[in-house]
DNA sequence: ATCACTTACGGGTGACGTAAAAATC
DNA sequence: GATTTTTACGTCACCCGTAAGTGAT
């Protein structure tokens, strides 16, 4: 059977169109690479290449055989990182969001149901969590719609609703019952950045408004706290915020801001997972 | 990079199941075996085993990596195949059909048309044709029917018509202008093994009928001489056989009785086709 | 002369076999 | 005692680097 350092050797030859360039980006010498490749022709039993005194270049099969080589060496990839994320998969807790609140909800009693376990969470768009649930990556993603994945299970995970953040002074408060999206559109708002799906669902609701992010909390809460410029809370962050006399808040009455979350897992994490659904 | 021989090894682990007997399979020992999975945990980081005193069994992480060792393994497999397929066509051109006939008609012309190159012809199945025209083990194909495929060219390559044979004291000689099928359903035939697509015809229009297999043409021409039985013959064999005084022979009127062949095969092989093509 | 590839030679890594130990049935 | 796995040790293959050779630009 065919090693793969010489197929390695070969899609290196086939990037870079000479021996020497191959062999500098492979690190070894070009006389060396020169002798695999002669290896490889021998072990297929077929020449690979066209060769001249002081040139070479892949023929028909060297170019099919390159192909393949890579293919193959894309799986060896792909395996190396199933494999450790299977692996991480069983020796910590990973979950990933579409929104940041539910886990900030969650994040500290998660530390403590596992507390033999690592426990990570992470917000990435949908695309990359359903990936991510596929390859082990994530034990449990959470998605604002319920989604039926085959071997997996999907129960609902709460919900959060988006609050409109008033300093007293501004003309909205009038309307403490709530508001409704078109009624702010154009105005400029405070926004922290990763909010996950939050951010589309503001820019596509006020798209004539304009929205300074802040790339941390941290940041945003200075902000908030010195300015007159309206800005977004939760009704999942205010419980773990301290009430802001400086602010008021009110929620939208539309549709889209009361999101409904949903945790999807492969059933063979259920049990793993049992302590972490209980609490949803 | 992990190398081919640690994943052969864990593909024969996960199918004999203990390292003796996977060692035997592989005609290697088995502490040469258990020290390359040690080898190939340490590469992945990550392990593949349970392991008790004398036990070993493949974790969740072996199980995968396993999976994805065979999946490698094949495609290897598959490249070697391809490539050494590829080799041959360019050295030698290789026909296959479904059908005798065209390849009787055209096997002396196309070893002299091509006389620097070795020439094969193959009957097969016609999924077995497409097969061998897509990894490039045929340059052409024939089949008894017209098909489109990307990248391909199909031309028309003459037709074939069944004649049946009659010694002269069958009382059905007095259809000299011709038979149908039905009106033999029932009869029992002398027929050569390996006639592709008309086996099945034969079988098909005449189900109550018995055919006699003769595994050679020769075994078929010495029972045709010495027998009153009815067989078959075709226009295009009729002309490279001498005529025999002992046999009349009659058109089948049949639609099916007549199968016109198409020439299939891979554009970029038209230039090297086209003496052969030409002929057609 | 420089560049690109091939051939020749020597060295060190590592894959394998043999031998032995440990543990379970 | 038979079976299975692991550890220890020596050996040989082979992959690589260095050096030299050949031909083309």
């Amino acid at each position: 059977m065919i090693e793969i350092y010489l197929l390695e050797q070969l899609a290196a030859f086939a990037e870079y169109g000479t021996l020497s360039a191959a062999s500098e980006a492979l690190h070894i010498t070009q006389p060396s690479l020169s002798r695999s490749m002669q290896k490889l022709e021998r072990e297929l039993g077929v020449t690979l290449f066209e060769r001249t005194k002081n040139h070479i270049a892949l023929n028909e099969n060297g170019v099919l055989a390159a192909e393949y080589a890579e293919r193959i060496l894309a799986m060896e990839d792909e395996m190396t990182l199933r494999v450790q994320a299977l692996d991480r998969s069983r020796h910590m807790l990973s979950i990933g969001s579409c929104a940041p609140g539910p886990l900030i909800k969650w994040a500290s009693q998660l530390t403590a149901m596992y507390s033999d376990m690592p426990v990570t969470t992470e917000l990435k768009p949908e695309e990359e969590l359903l990936k991510g649930l596929d390859t082990d990556v994530y034990q449990a993603i959470i998605l604002n719609h319920e989604l039926e994945l085959p071997g997996c299970d999907c129960v609902p995970a709460g919900s959060e609703s988006l609050l409109l953040s008033l300093h007293p002074g501004h003309p909205a408060v009038v309307l403490e019952n709530g508001v409704r999206f078109k009624d702010l559109d154009g105005d400029t708002f405070l926004m922290v950045a990763d909010v996950g799906i939050w951010d589309e669902i503001v820019r596509n609701e006020m798209p004539r408004s304009t929205f300074i992010i802040q790339s941390t909390l941290d940041e945003n809460v200075a902000l908030v706290d010195n300015s007159t410029l309206p800005a977004f809370a939760s009704d999942l962050t205010e419980e773990f915020r301290r009430p802001d006399e400086n602010r008021i808040h009110i929620p939208f009455l539309d549709e889209e801001a009361t999101q409904h979350f949903y945790c999807i897992f492969k059933k063979k994490n259920r049990k793993l997972l049992t302590p972490f659904l209980s609490q949803l």
